[in-house]
DNA sequence: TTGTACGCGTTATCAC
DNA sequence: GTGATAACGCGTACAA
């Protein structure tokens, strides 16, 4: 768009000794045209080498096909992977992703929300978790939330709390006598906080002994592994000999922790099954591949792109339709049998 | 921009008695106005809840603010870090991402720049490999690679060959009897081709024996596991009691061949040194850390969307600044001595 | 089936 | 320092 250099409806329709509105026909309704005359616009759109301008088109109508995504950072494979699905949907759905690192600071997410406003991007997908969401429903704009607070938006989130049955229920199985759950402390009103929940009433119902591990243990690597030391000290005293199941947050920190076991004893010991949670490829590569509770990254993203499109759709009706409450989805984990739990 | 419920400057300037052309100015260039005036219009701008449009100033003076981005996947972590970190410039620049999760398929792609160009983005940035950088070039707008193709095109690399130097020469230094270097058997006109040849280069200038083994391993864990599996078994018939000093094209690879190892000898045997490349998160997490050349993404993405910005920029002077040659930037990796190299 | 005329919300060019 | 007016390129009633 520097200069003029642009071949527009007009060129073609002087070219063509049609009218602008007949270029404009051509592409967004062709079967009022004649085959004939189809033929005419599409060879003088090759001999003008034309070359479309959405941003024109967007003025115009007002639909931009862009769809707003904050997401808190690439570095976790989680998110990484739902982005790549989440953009993935171009090929069905035609929208176009704008998309701002957030790294949970709220200010700056805020300022990312003013921009995306300011492109008129129809919907919004939220996977950062700074902003509340009664904020983000006064936007005004369709909005789905990712596992995150997500009362007053709809949102997509994995059914955290079978995740924990199905953990502590294999574990269960397997015959443990003491069953371990360790996990941040995350609050009560985020999907994750589900998976303690889950694990909790699995526990109950078998009448098994079981211990919570909750805090916060920080992102870096070295971190990690100094609570996770503690913890395998504590467990050590206070378990001798009896079997441990141990169902982690995440596969990251059951890498580790296996990690530290087989640094300690050569292998994994006997006396310990553990179980992660993400199914991310640490999980496989492990050295001990890693037993887990996969997330469904695809059909979340899927399900997240649709329930927005929904709502868009539903706006455009001449008496446009507003949901009176927030949908939300809920997507099956899987459970995925590997060798820390499954000797061979 | 559903119907006609937004503010525009019109209605800023009959509230306040001014012209449409002074609250553009307000935004534009305040300075041309008195600060009383300022005061009225900014007052104005809370009174009447006013969201500015961009899409109506890119028609109007042509400059998006897009820059595109055509990348493999982001299931690899090298993708979504260098993601990552390219998308965080806009704090620094300004400049929005449209991002393109290519697949390495060809046809595909180009829908992908087509439906870019619709949009007016200022520039490209390309990370998969499919387009010669020849019909990048041709697309007249300015364009920056990453760690691919780019006779045609300016580009960021890291300093592969430099990589591969430091990598064989700490296993020289480390008087590793031989020297081996596993790969992937990429075209010569990649950049990740120097570091075979910078491996080559340490390995003649020690006088070191050397072998090489280049060929596709595929991309899933199983394949991997099983090529890397005859190749050690390739190596132990061969090199028995010799130390091997073995250079993996990433850490992926190194990881998996590391645990091979453990899970055969119950720890890594001393006669092996292992370094792999990326510095990614399972280099740190692996049972044993693993030394690895790291490549400096941030770097790389910061020069990359700057060295396009200098080419968007050259072209709005009103004599516009086209390079005549490309630019091949050139960043320089970190040697990332860990335990498989650097023994207790 | 095709054309006319105007609107979308901002910036650019002059003029004052 | 401020204003009137014409772009920017496309969509869409309404008319023919």
């Amino acid at each position: 768009m520097g200069k003029k250099n642009n071949v527009t409806f007009d060129d073609i329709a002087k070219y063509t000794n049609f009218s602008k509105t007949t270029i404009s026909r051509y592409f967004n309704n062709p079967d009022s045209l004649t085959l004939e005359n189809q033929e005419v616009i599409a060879k003088a759109l090759v001999d003008l080498n034309y070359k479309e301008n959405k941003v024109a088109r967007i003025l115009a109508n007002g639909q931009t096909e862009f769809i707003g995504i904050i997401i808190p950072n690439l570095f976790l494979h989680y998110y990484s992977e739902m982005l790549d699905k989440i953009l993935s949907t171009y090929e069905q759905f035609g929208y176009k992703f704008l998309v701002f690192i957030g790294n949970e600071k709220e200010e700056t997410e805020r300022r990312y929300i003013k921009e995306l406003l300011a492109y008129k991007i129809e919907g919004l997908i939220v996977l950062s978790h700074t902003i509340p969401s009664e904020e983000l429903a006064a936007l005004g704009l369709p909005i789905v939330t990712i596992e995150r607070e997500d009362r007053w938006v709809c949102s997509v989130n994995t059914d955290n709390y079978m995740g924990g049955c199905q953990a502590a229920g294999l574990l269960a199985r397997h015959h443990c006598d003491i069953l371990i759950h360790i996990n941040s402390s995350s609050a009560r009103n985020v999907p994750a906080y589900g998976r303690i929940q889950g694990f909790l009433d699995i526990c109950k119902e078998t009448k098994l002994p079981y211990e919570l591990f909750l805090k916060e243990m920080g992102n870096n690597h070295e971190s990690l592994k100094e609570h996770l030391t503690d913890i395998l000290c504590a467990l050590e005293q206070k378990y001798t000999d009896r079997k441990k199941g141990i169902f982690f947050s995440n596969d990251t920190h059951a890498n580790i922790f296996l990690n530290l076991l087989v640094r300690k004893y050569g292998s994994l010991p006997e006396d310990y099954l553990i179980i992660g949670f993400d199914n991310s490829p640490v999980s496989r590569e492990a050295l001990i591949p890693i037993s887990t509770i996969g997330q469904q990254i695809d059909k979340i993203a899927y399900e997240a792109v649709s329930l927005l499109i929904e709502q868009i759709n539903g706006r455009k009706k001449r008496r446009p339709v507003l949901l009176k409450e927030p949908v939300h989805k809920v997507i099956t984990p899987v459970l995925l049998k590997r060798e820390t739990t499954e000797r061979i």
